[in-house]
DNA sequence: ACCCAACATGTAAGTAGTGACATGTCGAAC
DNA sequence: GTTCGACATGTCACTACTTACATGTTGGGT
């Protein structure tokens, strides 16, 4: 459901092609919400089935250029306003981290030295984004500040996972295993007890 | 293809039935691999097709309880080490965020507080799972340390999801939209510059 | 004796997303 | 004038995942 919307916000910026919607997803958008040309034709087929985007114009090669309508701005601010967000997060690598146990520790070390570098580097891309965005070099469009600030939890995202892997490289190699102690601060009640039940063993 | 090798990773640690496992997984993993039952009895299924696990007994109520085979633990340390790390990452909330110039700012801040809020819970919930496991309360099994590694990242990861919150707020609020200068550091070569055009407005 | 919540396993229909295939056009370089 | 890479749109089959439906058991409380 999402690229529906992702769709409809990147059309409310201004009219574009599926062809250059693709190419703004796999430029830009890679890591954030990966998205392919089939579903996105499917996608923009079906937003313009329902008028929330209509043809603007056509072009060579059955070229389709895309607008908005005003329906699908009101549908856009309706998702952002009123729709739950949807906080379902998958993320491989840290899937795998429950099962680092199974693995040789040369093996473990190796994977957290490329987990850790590939995290860097996507953060220090998000960096060289931000500081374009901060020298002016995109303007100050209303759409490039938000974009900023989507940027932003880039950075911090993939800076926090770096240092998540530098960190389980250092706890995992010292097999006496000296876990930097936590401070819980005050215990929680209701909602976090009935959460925190069954994070046991078994 | 990441909840077969789940299953086969928490079987790896003692035998368990389906529904012990869908237990599991609402409890401990909702937030790190969400799966529902229908999902996990389908792909139990599968798993004992090929032969990476076995009925280990059978229970009241047609309970079945699984357990792995020496195929199956080698099936899985052959993912862990050989298979190549699944980077994608789809947060909507981050993809939302790409959005927020269409709202009204009123609106803007309350979606932000609550999501601060939401990371904020999150962190201090994996935050009390740390604590109990640095007391020791789970043993130290080698999977307990492994999952010590796990909840490290979820408290990170939502910590900074948290801050990052907070931050967009004040980042929103202030109209004249001061954005604190990213430092940029050295310019990358090539990858960075290849993943970085583009990233404009259009 | 009965009821009900928790236990326990499944099927079926549908959505979201991927990878491979298919097709054709235009402009620029050689 | 041809070749080739980028442009441009689509279908199809498949996997992953979700929601709703379906069914039956067992143990504990009243």
């Amino acid at each position: 459901m999402s690229l529906r919307y992702a769709l409809l916000g990147l059309l409310a910026e201004q009219p574009a092609s599926g062809y250059d919607l693709t190419q703004r997803f796999e430029q830009q958008l890679a890591t954030i919400w990966p998205a392919k040309h089939p579903q996105i034709y499917g996608e923009l087929s079906r937003l313009a089935d329902a008028g929330s985007i209509e043809i603007d114009s056509e072009g060579p090669r059955g070229r389709k250029v895309y607008r908005i309508t005003d329906a699908g701005r009101a549908e856009m601010r309706r998702w952002l306003t009123e729709e739950p967000v949807d906080h379902t997060m998958r993320i491989e690598p840290i899937l795998r981290s429950l099962f680092y146990w199974l693995m040789e520790p040369d093996d473990l070390e190796r994977h957290l030295e490329r987990e850790a570098a590939y995290y860097r580097e996507q953060a220090e891309v998000f960096k060289q984004v931000a500081a374009a965005k901060d020298r002016g070099d995109y303007g100050d469009a209303p759409h490039v500040k938000s974009m900023r600030i989507t940027v932003e939890a880039g950075i911090r995202l993939y800076e926090a996972l770096a240092d998540w892997a530098e960190w389980a490289e250092t706890a995992s190699s010292g097999r006496s295993c000296e876990m930097p102690r936590v401070d819980a601060g005050e215990p929680f009640a209701s909602r976090t007890d009935e959460l925190l039940k069954g994070f046991g063993t078994d």
